[in-house]
DNA sequence: TGTAAAACGGAACGGAGTTCCGTATCGTTG
DNA sequence: CAACGATACGGAACTCCGTTCCGTTTTACA
């Protein structure tokens, strides 16, 4: 799908060392303003913190999705590596997917405005989408598996509508002292189960 | 509550004639341009469609809240008076609980980027958020009493979250032909019934 | 050390929201 | 019916932001 040959998202590091070094200043500078000023903080305010020209964020992160991804990338991949993980301790793998809607809930929660990015509205952000699902849809599928297959919730449902109605609950947690999103979350994995 | 004395929304109607058709004809424009491109479309367009210059758009609605309320109220209307409707027709609270949540979403999926523009992000859309509170958070509290009441859900149930909640799942429906709003939705209304 | 490729910085461009100001229109009054 | 003051209008102007372009600098390698 994408042209992983070129991608400079993270993986593909410049023999340059000048290049590997303004990547990791800008990540360490996306890092401090996303958590002051969220993930949609100006590009300018990103490259000033990191002391390069606007071209510079562009040339290692296409686009901001790439930046926000590699920015978290190890949360993510700790999210994703916990699926597995509490499914194997949680009593059932019921209660393993109520854990991990939880971090899920945690991750998304503590970031600025990313719950609300992550909903493809109208920014180039399909692409940020794209890669947390690529990333964690597979884990969450298997723990819904485990639990249909353990008879604990009704059958039918689908792992890309349970990330996507985790995710859009979470939207706007952060900015509405009223609003609770892990306990709506939890309502919502209540209402797996199978009707009475 | 609010201001009424000088609110520019709609009730406050200029004596002036062309100030009332330049009004009406933005909220014509307004709808027509909503549905296609949506509740953010460029102020720039909309001022065109109606045939008047920007600063009149200012001028009637100072937010784009104000416009956003302005075109929908009557189908805000609509859902809010449907509340007590559903209550005295179904046949239980929670089944009108549940329908009348069905009418929301539909409301919601059904304008482009309402949903998303509801939840408060960052633009000036506070304004939306609570408008469409004050007109529908009684009328969801009242069900959800209701439905509390026949011992139907689990107590502790606050209307406000169960409203973000829908809204939220609402977010993005339209731009995802994968992702179904009203089956979250349900799952939700679902997961307000005692755990068994 | 010389050179070519890679990377850089900041100016420049375009689009969108918001404000400002000179002008036109409307209702009222003499 | 005409003049006047207030109200509303239109579009240019200003700001902010994302994105691209291009002349310059830095780097790696020979």
């Amino acid at each position: 799908m994408n042209d992983e040959g070129k991608s400079p998202g993270s993986s593909a590091r410049s023999n340059r060392k000048d290049a590997r070094r303004n990547q990791q200043a800008l990540l360490d500078a996306a890092a401090a303003v996303f958590v002051a000023s969220g993930v949609d903080a100006p590009v300018r305010d990103i490259a000033a913190k990191a002391g390069v020209g606007v071209a510079t964020i562009y040339r290692h992160f296409p686009t901001r999705a790439d930046l926000v991804v590699a920015v978290y990338r190890h949360q993510i991949d700790a999210c994703a590596e916990a699926g597995p993980t509490l499914l194997a301790a949680g009593p059932t793998p019921y209660a393993a997917l109520g854990k991990w809607a939880d971090l899920f809930v945690d991750f998304l929660v503590t970031k600025h405005g990313l719950a609300a990015a992550m909903q493809g509205d109208s920014t180039g952000f399909e692409t940020l989408h794209a890669l947390f699902l690529d990333r964690l849809l597979p884990v969450c599928a298997h723990l819904v598996e485990a639990a249909d297959a353990s008879g604990e919730i009704r059958s039918g449902i689908d792992a890309y509508h349970l990330m996507r109605g985790i995710g859009n609950l979470c939207v706007g947690a952060e900015t509405d002292p009223r609003y609770d999103a892990r306990h709506m979350v939890a309502l919502l994995i209540a209402g797996l189960r199978h009707p009475t």
